[in-house]
DNA sequence: CACGCTTGGTGAGTGTCACTATCTACAGTG
DNA sequence: CACTGTAGATAGTGACACTCACCAAGCGTG
């Protein structure tokens, strides 16, 4: 990695300044290294931004003993951060029905709830008899998988590596899991129509 | 939405040319709206660059009725296309034991493979115990969401819908199943940690 | 038929973002 | 006391998704 970019990740406050011990010379300990590593992580294989790395990341450095506050700080980071207020757009009511046949408690804020009424929207518009019920078999699934992902989490001792285990899990694994699912489409594909 | 943005995805041969009727006019139909539609949505709602969505696009259109191809075509488009050369990257053979524990057959040049490799690889460089065992269970949820992707695409007679609705179903549905991973997450750990 | 308004098409510009090149000042080394 | 190398800061780069301004050529109205 070149140090330019890393003068630019210190600059922006993704890491924390070294102890300086001269007027050009700082020093770095192996903490350093574990965030540079996080970061590329954040950045390059999610796709997050440089602000939302910045808003995860200090959400782990300073509620690392509370993991659902974390997670909380986490999930609501998105990589795209469109400034839109939060008007109650088209499809809000189908997420709220949703999520109650679902028995979830989710906070009002949750961006997650934009997205799928979002989704629900464009696929709408386009002609897709879709509605919140056809999410219903999907919003199962996501929920065994978050099964899967907070019980990764119940086997760590460590506050500040159970913190960044669950920074790891919502965010890195998401590219993971759409890569399985598109694996898993090719062979279903394959399997349905011959070849 | 504002001409001058319908200009630049006709210039970018996203959208097909009207039928010119002269030479400052153009006539326009309703398969222009759809695909307007479809790429707002592979742009806005999916983060596709232009450079994919064309080659999406161009797949809905030339291969109408071979739903497999199209399939195909998709799944190698990937919203940040890094120049990587398919060099064998570590983490490789994690994935061969991972698809050939699940019984998949998938071509090798596949860029989920890829993102597969990267994931593991930051995760374990980032510490984690993180093999291709782990995965494991994701990817049999994986497989039992492309079950259900597919069996949205069984009553669909006209090809050309058919491959549209190919494309909403594999790329347009990522963010909402993230989403709804997401909520489910924090869904399951108020439950654990007691809001 | 003249006149203003609109449209299609094009080249150049904008804003954002993740870097990156370069410069200065200075510390340590031989 | 040159020489190497780092910290910190300023300004620039390249990619990307638009967006603006313009021009020639219609179109509709009087």
């Amino acid at each position: 990695m070149p140090s330019a970019t890393i003068k630019f990740y210190l600059r922006e406050r993704l890491l924390p300044p070294g102890r300086a011990t001269a007027a050009t010379q700082a020093e770095y300990g192996e903490a350093h290294l574990r965030r540079l590593r996080l970061i590329r992580a954040l950045i390059g294989v999610r796709g997050l931004t440089v602000n939302a790395s910045r808003e995860v990341l200090s959400a782990v450095s300073e509620h690392e003993a509370d993991i659902h506050q974390v997670l909380g700080l986490v999930l609501g980071a998105r990589p795209v951060d469109k400034d839109v207020e939060p008007d109650d757009g088209p499809g809000t009511s189908d997420v709220d029905a949703l999520v109650a046949q679902m028995g979830w408690h989710i906070s009002e804020s949750a961006p997650a709830r934009r997205v799928i009424a979002e989704t629900l929207e464009s696929l709408r518009s386009l002609g897709a008899d879709c509605t919140w019920r056809t999410l219903i078999p999907y919003a199962e699934l996501a929920r065994q998988t978050a099964v899967l992902d907070l019980d990764q989490l119940k086997d760590t001792e460590d506050s500040v590596e159970r913190a960044e285990r669950a920074v790891l899990l919502t965010v890195l694994l998401e590219p993971a899991l759409l890569a399985l699912r598109r694996m898993a489409q090719e062979h279903e594909s394959a399997v349905r129509h011959g070849s």
